[in-house]
DNA sequence: ACGAATTCGGGAAAATTAGCGTCAAATATC
DNA sequence: GATATTTGACGCTAATTTTCCCGAATTCGT
């Protein structure tokens, strides 16, 4: 495992939550904890996790308002409710809100566990890039085997690997906007987190590589207070 | 939605079979259903899924082999039990086997269907998600993953984060009134209090964008003394 | 019940702010 | 040592918030 994977975790009971985090970090995970909701969802602010387990009756805010909160923003972390009581209103309003899986207390750690590890799995199946060999852009062809640009008079600008790993994540979800914890996320490997201008220099490399007019960009869209979005309708 | 989303079901009895198989093809799905394990696999060979339901015990091959087989092949579609025991043996063999959900009999239908559709969403990659994150408004849509509206003449307004969030969360209540005090929780984050006026410049907009008479909204309705309502009987 | 007072939302424009664009210099990496 | 990446300063602009005015709706007072 190269990287441990996080996990946030928000329940007010402080024995059940010992447990869960002890649990937890035998099976590997990092666990960062909050004993109510506002307290997690600034901790989840804070920092980007794999899961979010959340209990649902929690003073301040409770369970389903903090996964309301987490899914409006453009999260896409997989979202897990324990709860106590085992009613359909509840189950039915959780799902409603987001949630991936529910579990119901008392439970079994061994199915928690297991859930768990269900869940992180499939987060992380997002992160798979498609193979792309090349890919066109206006009169310009990205080879991403070869890291090189291919310009309109056959000109070669190389292009570095970090340059070729941004260019692929956008493509890859090319018409959508990937917010900049994505974007560190998966190009800077989660626990790197290079400040504030970064990213914006690479977008501006792009730009000059690929906008005819790159103060009006028509590729590389930025999408204020989210992160960058690459448009291209012709794929 | 432009093709329907298949889906194996399942289930040796006769009734429920039924009653799953229609519900879900009210929710617009296409369902083959299967009353045991072995006619299960074979269909399952020779069409391709959305999602697999399972009855954990069926006659000739039970819900659990099933599942094993299918991974062993094709690892990717989701799989969901449905089990008349609520053993904790059940569940964790179940888990391991592969299994995405569980759901224990008797189960309330509409749980099911939230379920199913989460299990399908998750399945679906790139532009297949697009329509699971757009929402038609009048002759207009919204796609909430490019942050962008599309008029009926295709042209498109960029929508900003705030938008974007607000328009979230009015939909995800339609035709219900959404107290300003929780626009105000979700939206903007607990502690800031932006004051008086700033929602309802949202809500002017909005009804700029999406009313054909803004001056008579019959989408987004303002409920003095709460807050505001969306409206729509469309979805 | 009636008008008066008050509160609340519509509306637009001005003020403010937060976040990006840009660049040059510093640092890391090979 | 050369190239790649990151940092931080600074200006700028879109996005958001505030301010202000008006009229409609509701409540108050008699």
């Amino acid at each position: 495992m190269p990287n441990k994977k996080r996990i946030l975790l928000a329940e007010d009971e402080d024995h059940l939550l010992e447990a869960i985090k002890l649990n937890l970090e035998l099976e590997g995970y990092k666990v960062s904890t909050a004993t109510n909701g506002k307290k997690a969802l600034q901790i989840f602010k804070e920092e980007r996790f794999n899961l979010v387990i959340l209990d649902v009756m929690m003073p301040e805010i409770d369970g389903f308002v903090v996964a309301e909160t987490i899914r409006l923003e453009n999260s896409e972390v997989p979202i897990m409710f324990l709860t106590a009581k085992n009613t359909n209103e509840d189950k039915i309003s959780g799902l409603k809100k987001g949630a991936d899986d529910y579990l119901t207390k008392p439970f079994n750690l061994e199915e928690l566990i297991l859930r768990v590890n269900n869940l992180v799995k499939r987060g992380l199946k997002g992160d798979e890039l498609k193979e792309f060999n090349s890919y066109k852009i206006g009169d310009k062809t990205i080879h991403f085997n070869s890291f090189e640009l291919v310009n309109a008079d056959e000109s070669i600008t190389p292009l570095t690997k970090k340059e070729t790993m941004l260019l692929k994540l956008l493509i890859e979800r090319r018409n959508e906007a990937v917010s900049r914890e994505q974007i560190l996320e998966t190009v800077w490997n989660y626990d790197v987190y290079p400040s504030t201008r970064t990213i914006d220099n690479f977008i501006l490399t792009f730009r000059k590589y690929f906008e005819p007019d790159p103060k009006n960009p028509v590729f590389f869209h930025s999408i204020r207070g989210v992160g960058y979005k690459f448009t291209d309708n012709q794929h």
